[in-house]
DNA sequence: CTGTATCCGTGTTGATACTG
DNA sequence: CAGTATCAACACGGATACAG
């Protein structure tokens, strides 16, 4: 009716190759860290204004219909008595995820990124998935838990490779609770997790040489310098 | 970093998550088919235009300045006697390829890929070495020239995998010579070299057998429903 | 409380024309 | 060839109003 139900973008790129694709699908402002929040699962409408910082209702509603007009992501409504609706990505779209990580993983790089900046819960599991080094893990097979405000995560450390999803854990080995922020001195700055601790910073509960080892497996990619050299 | 460089885009993610920081490095429009185009080595402004169906000038300036900004690339001035301005990856912004490989594979996978749009000489040779099936390349090294147009490019294939640049190959197996998008029936369609020769698509010269396997060695993505779900 | 639609000020984009 | 200048159209984000 507005005349406004244009797909993803009213200008295309005359291009056939998939990167334009991808560029149409994902690169107008804010829809590739929209399927971010969603990675980890279905989320409500104001669960993603959360996550966004900064984002309008209007443009979140106008993203939210581009992504399930063309596959990426559906709505549905949660039978009652929930009777909710939540958006949640399509097979397809869950793929995304090497997109992102490859994205995140490059940017990363640069001297210019901002850790003070605010840090969503989803951002920090999906950075411990992406940041991982597997042979910090060896022989380690834990499940953690993670209680980010009022959200619960799980991560499940096997075979040195980390799979996470939103939702309680199951007997966790440890649980570490705290703002995600909080979590990155410490995971991707060398702070000890005894030291969080004390600054009220983390709270640990359970196993806690579980919780610390689990604390040193992971590294920020190497930084370049500002002229795009390698460190 | 605390102080930001808006000068790539002038709104900017508040988010300290990687991908947010990558969307402000190459989300802007042109960006990253801009960086696909200098992938396969430095080029000049307007052999970028070309590589780029509908960008217009003044905001080509604006992405090149805006990148060299933040690392991504670097303008040179060849010596005397070319003495022309090229624009060029950092190695960081080499580094990026497999981010817009990542892209282009995973936007392949959708049914509203189309195939009969325009498609640039650097666009082909990227998706050769992005869509390789490797166990169908087992055994077979090969160097392979490719002439689009003006351009000319390498290939070399060795253990699996396909080396790729712009220049003269060095004792090429084989050569084809058409325009780009005349490789994609053949590559990715299944259509026999033969047939696309008879039909004056292609042009094959060198080592025909050698041509007629490498021309089978590629596969696009299955692709998926247009509700996202798997095929 | 959970979204959706409309208006509006402002900044960004892109076509055309133009200059060194 | 390598850009700059101008300007109209449009997208963004904020506010607000509306609907279940």
């Amino acid at each position: 009716m507005t005349e406004r139900d244009k797909s993803v973008s009213k200008r295309w790129y005359d291009d056939a190759c998939g990167a334009a694709l991808g560029m149409e699908f994902v690169g107008e402002r804010w829809s590739l860290l929209l399927m971010r929040e969603l990675l980890l699962g279905p989320r409500r409408f104001n669960e993603l204004r959360a996550g966004l910082p900064g984002i309008s209702a209007n443009v979140l509603t106008q993203r939210l219909a581009g992504l399930e007009r063309v596959g990426i992501l559906l709505r549905r409504r949660l039978p009652s008595p929930a009777n909710v609706q939540v958006y949640e990505l399509t097979a397809w779209g869950y793929e995304s995820e090497e997109v992102v990580l490859a994205l995140a993983r490059w940017a990363l790089r640069s001297p210019s990124h901002d850790p003070t900046l605010p840090f969503s819960p989803v951002s920090l599991i999906l950075s411990l998935r992406m940041l991982l080094v597997p042979e910090r893990a060896d022989g380690l097979h834990a499940t953690i838990g993670f209680r980010l405000g009022e959200e619960v995560y799980g991560g499940r450390l096997e075979d040195r490779a980390l799979r996470v999803w939103r939702g309680e854990p199951d007997r966790p080995d440890a649980v570490f609770a705290g703002q995600p922020s909080h979590f990155l001195p410490v995971f991707y700055g060398g702070m000890p997790l005894a030291q969080a601790e004390a600054a009220g910073m983390l709270q640990v509960e359970g196993d806690r040489a579980v919780a610390a080892r689990f604390s040193t497996l992971f590294a920020l990619p190497d930084k370049v310098a500002a002229d795009g050299a390698p460190a």
